[in-house]
RNA sequence: GCGUUCGUAGCUCAGCUGGAUAGAGCGACGGACUUCGAAUCCGUAGGUCGCAGGUUCGACUCCUGUCGGACGCACCA
């Protein structure tokens, strides 16, 4: 299909070019690159279209009568002739293609194991660092967030051919973690997560809740924690030793909830290891002259000239701080692994961080900082307002997956499919993720989402379980076929039977797909992904109910028809992987 | 105050690098299960794309201004 467009725009571009030596006009004729081409907004007019307009300028000509004038020329076309057909629209010039062929073509694709895998950023080295989050406390909702997005385009960029790494950056050193180490002193009485039954975040999370009640008791808890954060960084042994264990509970606590959303990482980055990288390049900076010291000692960069406000890089007391750390990783993941390009996938509340920071990294004279790149992504709000962990109003993620799959077992049972879906419990934890992945991914990355628990705990209408559903119909007709059932084995697939509107529409959205991906990975955007399977969903929803498959008489048509719900599967299980939407045979 | 960003149907959101009557889902109303699972499908109602200018043959899309919301403007992360 990719090629069928591009070989389009030639026919095209040498039509204008013909088109144009015949008036004898002086003017030069596009590229075909340069050529518009698009999908018009009703199938009957066909499959893509070109706009007259731009050329209707240049040869000073009616829109009209250049679609007419070019359509007599495409239709002397060889090239043309093959793949279908050119015909006038107004000021359009549309294009039908010859079914029969694309048909084959898309199906012959579909089967293949590379189906998706687009090679569009072939040979390029992506990082991609996502996740990244305190060990004081276990993820929520907005995590969540954060990880379907890294994983999700993650895997995108991997089926457009990328090489990836994922890292995850944790922040295990600072005021914070200190808090929770205190109250745990305070509270804890030298208990375990296992003795409370609690996963390893969860309890270290209490103690962290618990430092509030810590400072009612003692004025001096802040005090408290400043005293152990030197302490920390000054190697005293016991702080370390506390420090290193509330870490490894909340670390095994926190890998349980990736692997049970299917979120993973290349490696794993500590802040306590990174946290002073930074350092000798500032130095370096202040000795080139790119920043300066100021009358305190302080290093600072001015940046006033880009629209920024100057920033300082280095305490007075040459302490470094979250951008001299941000600035050595940077380079640090460079030199050791040159990559083409680097995505953090951050919160849009660090927009100005980045842009500081890769405005800084240039400045350094580091050709590659032009390839950082901040994805941004908006808050989730909660009905009740924002999401932070003083206020209490976070919604925690094992809770809201354990809650979620528990509505869809509920589900299972009300359509009475537990005997049907094997193991209950599974499915319902996939058919979970499958409606909060798809929930969190459909909505475009810079924009807040409401958190509307009634609308994401719904499973029907523009969900990820209607999605699973539709891919569950398919795996369901072709185990029906495999289990002996209809006509299909009877007859032989011939891709031209699969001729009506219906067939090719499907065969239109089947086609879409590694564009789909491209654009998804082109974008940094796993939201085009969600909604071209949600496309595909549709479509598949309307062709199978109207178009008999295995109880097709016409055993050609069957076996045909079964190849294309073949493709339509094929199609689900590749997107779905990509947005992290488990697949199902049965739901 | 300055900066960034969002503002599309009652609600939640799509709308590709500007292009042919602005699309889904939920909710409302009306239909379809003796026929591959109705977590489905089909139809009806509902929008001056925040507002005002501008660029263009053409603007939801680009530019300027304005109003409203969010976020940011630390020697915190």
């Amino acid at each position: 299909m990719v090629e069928t467009k591009a070989a389009w725009k030639r026919i095209v571009a040498r039509a204008i070019a013909e088109y144009i030596k015949e008036k004898g006009s002086p003017v030069q004729a596009p590229a075909p690159e340069s050529v518009v081409l698009e999908r018009p907004p009703k199938p009957e007019l066909g499959d893509f279209g070109f706009p007259m307009f731009p050329y209707a300028k240049l040869l000073r000509a009616a829109p009209a009568q250049v679609a007419a004038a070019l359509a007599a020329i495409v239709a002397r076309d060889p090239e043309a002739a093959r793949l279908g057909a050119a015909l006038p629209e107004g000021p359009y010039l549309n294009v039908r293609l010859a079914r029969g062929p694309e048909a084959a073509a898309v199906l012959a694709a579909a089967a293949s194991a590379s189906w998706g895998r687009t090679g569009s950023l072939a040979g390029k080295r992506v990082l991609v660092e996502f996740s990244s989050p305190n060990t004081n406390k276990p993820l929520h909702l907005g995590h969540l967030r954060n990880n379907v997005l890294g994983e999700s385009l993650s895997r995108i960029l991997g089926a457009a051919g990328a090489e990836l790494r994922k890292v995850n950056h944790i922040n295990d050193r600072g005021i914070h973690i200190c808090k929770s180490m205190l109250a745990y002193e305070r509270y804890g009485e030298g208990r375990t997560p296992a003795q409370e039954g609690l996963k390893g975040d969860h309890f270290v999370g209490k103690y962290y809740v618990l430092f509030n009640k810590l400072k009612e008791e003692d004025p001096k808890a802040e005090e408290k924690a400043q005293a152990m954060l030197l302490a920390w960084e000054q190697g005293d042994p016991a702080v370390r030793a506390l420090w290193q264990k509330m870490k490894d509970w909340v670390m095994e606590g926190i890998k349980e909830t990736y692997a049970r959303t299917g979120v993973s990482f290349t490696l794993y980055d500590f802040e306590s290891d990174t946290y002073d990288l930074g350092k000798r390049e500032v130095l370096r900076g202040l000795e080139s002259g790119v920043f300066f010291r100021q009358e305190d000692g302080a290093v600072s960069v001015k940046l006033e000239d880009v629209g920024l406000d100057t920033k300082v890089l280095l305490r007075k007391d040459g302490t470094s701080i979250y951008i001299t750390q941000d600035i050595g990783t940077a380079i640090a993941r460079h030199e050791d692994w040159p990559y083409d390009r680097l995505v953090y996938v951050v919160g849009n509340e660090q927009k100005y961080h980045f842009q500081v920071l890769f405005e800084i990294l240039k400045r350094l004279g580091f050709g590659w900082a032009s390839d950082l790149h901040h994805l941004a992504y908006g808050m989730v709000n909660l009905p009740s307002g924002r999401m932070k962990t003083r206020e209490g109003t976070v919604v925690d993620a094992d809770d809201l997956v354990d809650e979620v799959a528990a509505l869809a077992a509920k589900e299972i049972e009300a359509k009475g499919r537990e005997g049907a879906v094997g193991d209950l419990a599974a499915v319902a934890e996939k058919i979970a993720l499958g409606a909060l992945h798809y929930y969190l991914l459909q909505t475009s990355p810079m924009k807040d989402i409401l958190y509307d628990p009634e609308l994401s705990l719904s499973f029907t209408g523009d969900t990820g379980p209607y999605i699973q559903y539709m891919g569950a119909r398919a795996s369901s007709i072709i185990r029906k076929h495999e289990g002996g059932e209809g006509n299909a084995a009877k007859g032989k697939a011939e891709p031209a039977l699969l001729g009506s509107d219906a067939d090719w529409a499907l065969i239109s959205r089947l086609a879409a797909f590694p564009e789909a991906v491209d654009a998804a990975a082109a974008g940094l955007e796993p939201s085009a992904l969600a909604g071209y399977l949600h496309d595909l969903a549709a479509d598949f929803g309307t062709w199978y109910r109207d178009n008999p498959v295995l109880a097709n008489p016409d055993a050609n048509l069957a076996a045909s028809r079964l190849e294309l719900v073949r493709a339509v599967r094929r199609t689900f299980e590749a997107g779905m992987g990509l947005a992290c939407i488990p697949f199902l045979e049965s739901m």
